[in-house]
This record gives C-alpha cells, sequence and structure tokens, in this order.
DNA sequence: CAGTGGTCTAGACCACATC
DNA sequence: ATGTGGTCTAGACCACTGA
C-alpha cells in the first residue's frame, strides 16, 4: 500500500506534544490498517465494526466525543469519517440524539428499495407479499451468473407476489445463496416476512446497501400471466437485480416480473 | 421564513472583533437572502451567480480565499458550501487547480446520463447520433403533461438514432419547449451536435442537474421495427424521461425505444 | 439539566498543479 | 515559488433531545 497523504500517524495514543500538527517524522509506529486521511482510517474502521455486529442495525454509535477520545483524534476528524458514512446511508445522524446505524426497518431508510410504481404514482410497497415457495435447490445459469457462485453451490428460491390494492402486480423469485443465509428457506415460510431485507439484517447480520437492476421487456409466461391476471404473451417488464451487503457480498439475486398497463418502473438519476 | 440555526448575521462586512464565535446580538441587519446556516446562504448565493452566468460550465470559480474574503466568512465555511455543491455534482474540485462548474462537455461529467448498455456490457454512447428531423410544432397530451406546458406552447420535436457498432440501438424522440430553447431545431440541423445537453449549455445557459425515468414494456410500432431491424409486434423497452435543469426548469420530454435482446436498461441504486 | 449533533472560526501543514 | 484544494486541530457557541 503506498502512502498517500504524507500524515504517517498512528491513531492511538498521540503524544499530547504541542497541539499543533506535526511534521512527517514518523513517530511510533502505525497501530491501524491502511494510510490515507485518517478520516478514512476512522470510516474503515468504524464500517469493520458494524460488520463484525459491535453494533447492530439501528443500534446507537459511540458520540463524537467518544469515538475522537478513543481514537486519539479530534472530534472534527471523527465528525468527518461519520458525515461520509451518513451520506452513503450507512448511518442516520439526529441533533440531541446520537447516531444510529442505518435499519431497512423502523424509523428510517425511507425510500428503500421499490421501483415499482403504479401509474396513479402510488409505490407497491411490500406490505401484502404472499410467499408461494421457498426451498433449496441448484442455481440455473442465471442464478450462478448473477450471484457469482459455482454450480454446485446451493441456493434458496422465494418465490412470492406483490399485491396492491387486491390485484397482483409483481410475480418476484429471488435466489440467495446458501452460504450466506443458511435455512432461510425455514424462517421465511415460518415468519412470512412482509420485507426480506429486514429479515437479513436480523437474522443474519446483512445489511443491504446498494442494488444493481437490468431491465428488459419480453412477453409474458403463462405462469405468469396467470398470476398477473393478463393474456399469455402480453408485454411485461422483466426487471433483474443483484443486491449487494455492506461488506459487498452478492446476497441476493431476483427477477421481477410486473404489467406495464398499470405499472412503471421509476428512476430518479442525479448523476 | 422562520429562523433556524440562530445565528443571524449578515455575511458581508463582519466587525473585526475577537475573532471568536459571537452571541446571538443581531449586529446590523442581513446583507443576503434568507437564513439557516451560513454555509447555506453561501452556496444558493454561488448557485444563483452560476444561474445568471457569472461563470458559465467548466470555467474557474474564485479560490475558496477569495470567496471567504468576498463574503465576509472564514475559509471553512465556504469550503462547506463548494463541498455540498460538489457533492451534487454542480461543480468539480481538483487540488491544486481550482473549483470548476460542471460541464457536459470536456473532461468532467463522465459517467453522463445514459441507461442503456448492450449486454456485452458496452455503453451506448451519443457519438454516432443521426438525425432524422427537429421541427416545431404543438405539443400532444404526454408532451404537455411531462414537460407540464400549456397546450398552446410550441415545442420542437427532435427524431434522431442512437447507433452502436454499426447498428441501430435506440430510436429517440426529444421534445423541448420553445419558450426555453427558442429556435433550438435551427442549431439541431446546423451543428448535428454529439451530445443535446452540451448544446443546451452553450447555447441557452441550461445545465441538466437530474432527469426522472420511467421505463415501460409494449410492441414496437411498424415505424420503430423499420428503424431497429426487428419485427413489427417484438417486444420493447419504451424509456421516458424528464430532464431538469439546475433552475428546477422542465428543459426536455424523451422517449427511447430499444429492443432488449442485445441491449437492457441499467441503473445502480444507493438510496 | 447534561449530552448530542450542527455550525463557525482561525490557523497549521500537506500534496498537487502551474508557472 | 506560488497558489489551490485537502486534512487536521482546538475551541467556541448553537439548537435539539431526553431524563
Amino acid at each position: 500500500m503506498p502512502q498517500r497523504g504524507g500524515h504517517h500517524r498512528r491513531m492511538k495514543g498521540r503524544s499530547a506534544e504541542t497541539g499543533k500538527a506535526q511534521a512527517a517524522t514518523v513517530r511510533a509506529s502505525v497501530t491501524l490498517p491502511k494510510s490515507s486521511p485518517l478520516y478514512r482510517q476512522v470510516k474503515e474502521s468504524l464500517i469493520h465494526r458494524v460488520l463484525s455486529g459491535e453494533w447492530k442495525p439501528g443500534e446507537l454509535l459511540p458520540s463524537e466525543q467518544a469515538l475522537a477520545a478513543e481514537y486519539g483524534l479530534s472530534q472534527g476528524t471523527v465528525r468527518k469519517a461519520v458525515s461520509e458514512m451518513s451520506a452513503e446511508g450507512l448511518v442516520n445522524r439526529r441533533a440531541g440524539r446520537g447516531t444510529f446505524v442505518t435499519s431497512h426497518s423502523g424509523d428510517y431508510r425511507p425510500s428503500s428499495f421499490n421501483p415499482i410504481y403504479q401509474n396513479s404514482g402510488k409505490r407497491i410497497a411490500e406490505d401484502e407479499s404472499i410467499y408461494l415457495a421457498a426451498t433449496q435447490m441448484r442455481p440455473d445459469k442465471r442464478v450462478v451468473e448473477g450471484l457469482q457462485i459455482g454450480r454446485n453451490d446451493r441456493v434458496t428460491e422465494i418465490i412470492r407476489l406483490r399485491r396492491c390494492d387486491k390485484r397482483t402486480a409483481v410475480v418476484e423469485r429471488s435466489y440467495l445463496p446458501e452460504e450466506l443465509c443458511p435455512n432461510i428457506h425455514a424462517l421465511i415460510l415460518k415468519e412470512q416476512p412482509h420485507s426480506m431485507y429486514v429479515l437479513l439484517e436480523k437474522a443474519y447480520n446483512l445489511l443491504i446497501m446498494r442494488v444493481e437492476e437490468r431491465v428488459r421487456a419480453r412477453l409474458a409466461t403463462e405462469w405468469e400471466a396467470m398470476h398477473l391476471g393478463i393474456e399469455p404473451n402480453t408485454p411485461v417488464l422483466e426487471v433483474e437485480r443483484t443486491a449487494f451487503s455492506l461488506g459487498g457480498e452478492r446476497v441476493e439475486w431476483r427477477l421481477m416480473v410486473c404489467e406495464t398497463g398499470d405499472y412503471f418502473y421509476f428512476n430518479k438519476n442525479d448523476s
């Protein structure tokens, strides 16, 4: 790892000194990973601590003061680390309360990952999901590709319908690697959770932070048409999603199918 | 406008004083708009100055020092303002060089707004656009809705094909309000620009910052099928886009149609 | 009330780009 | 050599929350 930023300082146990920024004299060896800006090292450290389960989704982080003391840095540096995490949605800050690890459940994470809307503008939520199946199986070619796993690894297939206003809006098939989510089929069948991503947090400490979606048009199969209440060979959207955890693992590969007379896929882009 | 943050201070001509943060005594009246944090006021001010054309896309802003002096604030406060603008993509900062107003042309704005990819992973660029028409007309119902204009306002319709590897990948129809982009049809026909958004910057100082897209599946019309080299009634993606300028105006409503045997619509979501 | 995050300042030093 | 943005510090005051 090349040195960047030229700070070369340890993050713990700084000598009192004058309090001014010190020259590039390497004084004492490094206590924490990498080099590059200190606030980034702090950020990486905090992320690892979240991944390790030290603070679980929805829980409170130590205050900036406490973290600054712990790392032996100024509050401003810790603040910048936490600010980046907040900007990336990993954490929510609330003045007067503290900083919380993001969670798909409860109060925060408002918009979530539901890209399909009714023409009326109403978003298709997960409220009225109907689970049709949850079974362990061998992955087919698309699933192997989407999850980047071995052909002989096992996955869990979860099939559900998303209903809205007493109509089936979306037919959905999810595939999760058995290695990351052992026995999730049993949990699904027992709990019939409203949100899969909340279940992944609670049962496996997997926090979904990012998804990639590929959208295509094709004709509905007979099976899909039956569930969606449309004629076979009606054109439908096929949304293919890969979901990544905070740790960067591919946790889910999903296929969503919906008809687009009454629904559409929506994307707001700031790039 | 309710007061927030309790700072109540003018942004110009601060008295020298001790240099420490001052109490809430309102000393002299406000010189700049709104209240709320100073760095936000600075940001708003800078945005207005960009909108006014004081600095055009691609041009250099004054240094943080210079801006701090001009507004009578510390560099840190100006820095926070510029940082937000940078995070929102309004501006690019480069160490050693300075801060530049974002532009769709030239070096920066790498990923732009092209959501359609070949199955190979290659992005459909604007390089090989073929313009079929650019005419002034009355908007139909969808255009009125998309641009939120009056039924009697005039718009310019621009039809083009996007080619990639010697094949037509996308058929595209754009509609721009004549009021915002007078006589753009003449410019289009004369310059046949690679990028419409670069043209909008240069000719009308309209910087496209944000788009909303609605995606649906339907069957190709005969006209579309002809251009795309497919059979009529093949399922295709219809991507409907509204483009917003920095000022928040609806500048373009666009319809993109592509076949999805060889192409797909891609979306990366961090929400 | 004490503690939290949010704003603001002033000043130091750094890597980098340009001349 | 000069000037730019980038990092880091130390300390002040603020508004908000909850006990």
